[in-house]
DNA sequence: ACCGATATTGACAACGGTTTTCAGTTGCAT
DNA sequence: ATGCAACTGAAAACCGTTGTCAATATCGGT
């Protein structure tokens, strides 16, 4: 429970990041182990999980929800502010910024008085490759 | 798993409707499942889930997740499509409109070749009395 | 009011993703 | 090399949710 003082470089940390660098979508903690594994990489389920999360709470990677509530991880190019358009067939990801849409959050919330506002915003549709393998 | 061809009308159904219009946030199955039980209407936690999975599927409550996984429902007062201001603390919710919102994501979209572009936005803040209550 | 067909209910078990546990291992400073 | 704290991973616990299935309630037809 207690905070690590020191944080060690490992094998497994780093082929968590290279899996995540060589993923060009957004990837969940068992797929991940699954081309660690397929790879010879061998690394626990538990510590991917634990990688994964360490990752996201310094920032290295965006974290977004599945519809069937599963976590998915990827190591973004940009280390701005920015959302996504993901597909829903492959999982590829194109970064993508909205000025509008970050002053219409920040003036919605002032608007109604609410403060700390932050935003969730994402997405979803069918790549050209995708839509047209119907 | 096939389709009921009759809708009844009972007892539960109405316990959960009415549980979900007398709330003013988002609530979980096992919220509205705790306020029945404490109401003295005696509804099955299974019960509960499947309610409010066919209001969603019926379009009368909106569902979100929240960070921890579990999903939360509302019975909004708009019908058109929208999006919401929710309190992180209390739950208390505003229903938003962004025409902007809604024209810039679909011309993310386009401009990248995705097609049946959907999206996900939600504006999360602390309300004016819970940014006060501090 | 009675009946029979069938939709609904709910206690319980199963499921799936994630987290905790804990004993053994490893990185790193000295 | 040595010691200690961080790291690892198999297994168990966790938690929201869904499936199972026998018992029950609803409702149209009589
Ligand atoms: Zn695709
Ligand atoms: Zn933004
Ligand atoms: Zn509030
Ligand atoms: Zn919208």
């Amino acid at each position: 429970m207690t905070a690590p003082r020191a944080r060690r470089s490992t094998r497994q940390r780093d082929a968590v990041r290279s899996a995540l660098l060589s993923a060009d979508g957004f990837r969940s903690a068992q797929e991940l182990h699954d081309v660690l594994r397929h790879d010879g990489a061998d690394v626990g389920l538990t510590t991917v999980y634990r990688h994964l999360q360490s990752l996201a709470d310094a920032g290295e990677v965006d974290v977004l929800r599945t519809d069937s509530g599963e976590s998915v991880y990827r190591r973004c190019a940009s280390d701005e502010h920015h959302h996504h358009l993901v597909c829903r067939a492959c999982g590829r990801t194109v970064e993508v910024a909205g000025p509008e849409v970050e002053a219409w959050a920040d003036r919605v919330g002032q608007e109604h008085g609410f403060a700390d506002v932050t935003h969730t915003v994402e997405i979803l549709g069918l790549c050209g490759q995708c839509a047209g393998a119907t």
